[in-house]
RNA sequence: GUGAUUGUAGCUCAGUUGGUUAGAGCGCCAGGUUGUGGCCCUGGAGGCCGGGGGUUCGAGUCCCCUCAUUCACCCCA
């Protein structure tokens, strides 16, 4: 054991699981320019008001989950990012994107740091990719986003997901609905568990999807959200769910679904995974109109989005044997050298065959041959092409395909030949 | 932050009521084949038994502390 490990909570990614991230962010990629949204970066530090004013300081996330530092005595407090959405609406209203064109759609695929106990799906520098449409929150718009989030899971072969919805209500019937569960919950007061009893004052919405079983009986008898509703957020809300069920994305209403997130409001949903143990949530999202006026913004500015935990998802995707595709490749041929007389013209001819657009290897440590032919066994490579006293003398090469075992003599040119991928080629260019 | 769990070789793990130089499988390296992989056979390297303290003639094993891991609560992706 050496004598540092990464930091609790985070992990290296290697070479294995790293291609599979790849292909993930590549679906990614793909998938939300053909829904119209563009990549946004933003920096991995903000300003730590940002979060407390846009996630909201009563939630545990700005309560105690973040990583806040200062830069130096006389600085302003900062934050490492816990979530995307606070940076992305910062960044447009600096840049006032809004006055050149009235609807922006943006996602990203990003790192986040909460400062949790890790466990299963867990950890505290995770990544996400979510998508952001800023400028229009009618039901299209909020379902184009739950689309897209679901268009990915689809493309990537994903079984086995719930997606929960439920509607919170504009800001007025919130706060209705929130004296009346708070009038509800007074006279239980005694009996409520001690993080039910701060919500109460804070954020009452969020006893709701309490998962302590002392407190599901109370809960159950909980004045519902649907009965403060207004017709019109009512219909907003059966439209959202219209379009879902046109495209066939089945769905569950959850009334008791409320997001850890203040800035939500109206439509919010959910996407549980069964592979994941407690930590079951994969994704997640909902409609955010006032987040604009916490940043200082002169009025709403309608907007939705939703993100997705890259680490959940290869989780899910392992257990489910979704990358079983991915994990058979290597380098096209390997060099073998009789013995490190042959080192050099080895050396060169890798650099030929490479420079032809061959994915090629090459031995650097002296190995037996043996030792180099178990070594292209191992990372699978295709073809040996064997370097030394013959080859060097005549210029033809002992080319052997390590699938078939079938061995050829041929001059370099016709080894190229052989060899070339149109693929390959193209990375060379 | 709370609770539980587990720390022995690179990995997965054995290790008896405390008793000599701490083991296996896989992996790694080498040889069997002085120009040829996978399979097989043989050999080798590699361990402050997480760390510190204590009990004991004697601790991988028992006790305390500590650090770390994992899972769960909470909450979220």
């Amino acid at each position: 054991m050496s004598q540092y490990q990464a930091v609790k909570g985070t992990r290296d990614i290697f070479p294995e699981e790293a291609a599979r991230w790849k292909h993930i962010e590549g679906v990614v990629h793909s998938l939300a320019s053909m829904f119209g949204f563009s990549e946004i970066r933003t920096p991995v530090f903000e300003y730590t008001e940002l979060f407390q004013r846009g996630i909201g300081a009563t939630t545990d996330i700005v309560g105690k989950e973040m990583f806040t530092f200062l830069p130096d005595p006389t600085g302003r407090s900062l934050t490492l990012r816990p979530e995307m959405t606070a940076g992305v609406m910062r960044a447009v209203l600096q840049k006032n994107l809004l006055s050149m064109a009235p609807v922006h759609k943006l996602y990203y695929i990003s790192e986040l740091f909460r400062k949790e106990r890790p466990q299963a799906g867990r950890q505290r520098q995770f990544s996400q990719f979510g998508a952001e449409l800023i400028g229009v929150s009618t039901p299209a718009a909020v379902a184009e986003v739950i689309t897209l989030m679901m268009q990915v899971f689809e493309s990537l072969g994903v079984r086995g997901l719930k997606l929960r919805v439920n509607t919170l209500g504009g800001s007025e019937e919130r706060l209705r609905y929130r004296e009346a569960l708070q009038g509800y919950f007074a006279p239980f007061h005694a009996v409520l568990d001690e993080a039910s009893k701060e919500r109460l004052e804070k954020n009452p919405l969020r006893i709701l999807d309490s998962k302590n079983p002392d407190m599901q009986e109370i809960v159950a008898g909980a004045p519902r959200l649907y009965d403060y509703l207004t017709a019109s957020s009512v219909e907003d809300f059966e439209k959202v769910l219209f379009y879902l069920g046109d495209r066939g994305i089945g769905y569950d209403i959850d009334h008791r679904l409320v997001r850890g997130l203040d800035y939500y409001c109206n439509t919010a949903f959910e996407v549980i995974s069964s592979e994941l143990g407690a930590q079951d949530a994969i994704g997640g999202g909902g409609r955010y109109d006032g987040l604009a006026r916490e940043f200082g913004s002169s009025s709403d500015v309608p907007a939705s989005g939703f993100a997705v935990g890259m680490e959940r998802l290869l989780i899910t995707m392992e257990k489910q044997g979704l990358f079983a595709a991915l994990d058979s490749r290597g380098p096209l041929v390997y060099v073998i050298l009789q013995n490190q007389e042959f080192g050099d013209h080895g050396l060169q001819i890798a650099y030929r065959l490479r420079k032809a657009g061959i994915m090629t290897e090459i031995d650097l440590v002296a190995r037996s041959m043996k030792a180099q032919m178990r070594e292209a066994n191992r990372i699978r490579t295709s073809y040996a092409l064997f370097i030394g006293a013959t080859e060097v003398e005549t210029g033809l090469y002992a080319l052997k395909n390590l699938v078939t075992s079938e061995q050829t003599t041929l001059s370099l040119e016709a080894v190229i030949e052989i060899l070339r991928e149109p693929a390959a080629k193209e990375l060379m260019q």
